[in-house]
DNA sequence: AGTGAAATACTCAGTTA
DNA sequence: TAACTGAGTATTTCACT
């Protein structure tokens, strides 16, 4: 079991390439990391599958694509004895782009992304009528920095 | 000014499909959004310099690359006369992937990931006196979904 | 992990609507 | 202004060493 806990001195290069640059080239990648195309590409492709790497996204400034409202909400299931299915139930609502199971008070913390304060109370009765849940929101004025990369 | 509010449904047909999978191909993007291969890259590198395209990352395992313990801390200032330079004093510190300014009674929301609860407490030391706040944490347990892609 | 070669994809002219 | 065509490069991908 190849388990958690280190990378390898080599995928660990080639992963913090990519989460700087995620379209980086293999041969970019070679060159970096001091190996062949070939022998770059032969990891990537074992990261994919080993599940190291999930997937390549897009990062996107929220006001230009028409989201200029961030919110972070935390959740308090109204009935503490129903299941917790809350993540299935909250799934299908396209506007959380982020959910957390906490400890603390809450149980959960949500991070949306929404057009509007409008757009914000709608999402907040759909989720509250979705998940059967008291919300607490808190609104993001602005975002210093965001996603950047792990310290491998 | 092509300013915030929307984007031109064939830009954001390309941002949707970028946003799913950011090492999408340029003739994979053109067929899917039904232009040629040429037409899409000039696009591409359009939304890049308008900064629509802030730039494109990597989906990582927190556990397979040795940092399974991931944190939400709020930061309140010591001294609230201070000037608010908070970012600024945290930006060195790179085990904080994003954060966020914020309404409501703290000022800051960071996230954060580590290697272990010792390596936490050693961090949020370091928060403190880079800073000068107080903190609080919030320990996630697990992450049901996260980075989706949002709804263009 | 590396080599080499075929298949794809990228990139940039110039051209057209 | 925006998109297309085509051709030369560069990259990706895979069988083999």
């Amino acid at each position: 079991m190849s388990g958690p806990g280190a990378l390898e001195p080599l995928d660990q290069a080639i992963v913090r390439e990519l989460s700087a640059d995620g379209r980086r080239s293999f041969t970019d990648l070679a060159e970096r990391v001091g190996l062949s195309v070939s022998a770059v590409h032969q990891r990537v492709r074992r990261l994919e599958q080993r599940g190291v790497i999930r997937g390549y996204t897009t990062r996107l400034d929220g006001e230009q694509i028409g989201l200029p409202l961030t919110a972070l909400i935390s959740l308090t299931p109204n009935d503490p004895a129903a299941p917790d299915d809350y993540p299935q139930r909250l799934e299908h609502i396209t506007e959380i782009e982020s959910c957390y199971s906490v400890a603390g008070d809450e149980s959960y913390i949500l991070l949306v992304r929404v057009a509007s304060p409008l757009a914000l109370e709608d999402l907040l009765r759909r989720i509250r009528e979705a998940a059967r849940v008291s919300t607490r929101t808190t609104v993001v004025l602005s975002t210093p920095f965001e996603g950047r990369t792990p310290p491998l």
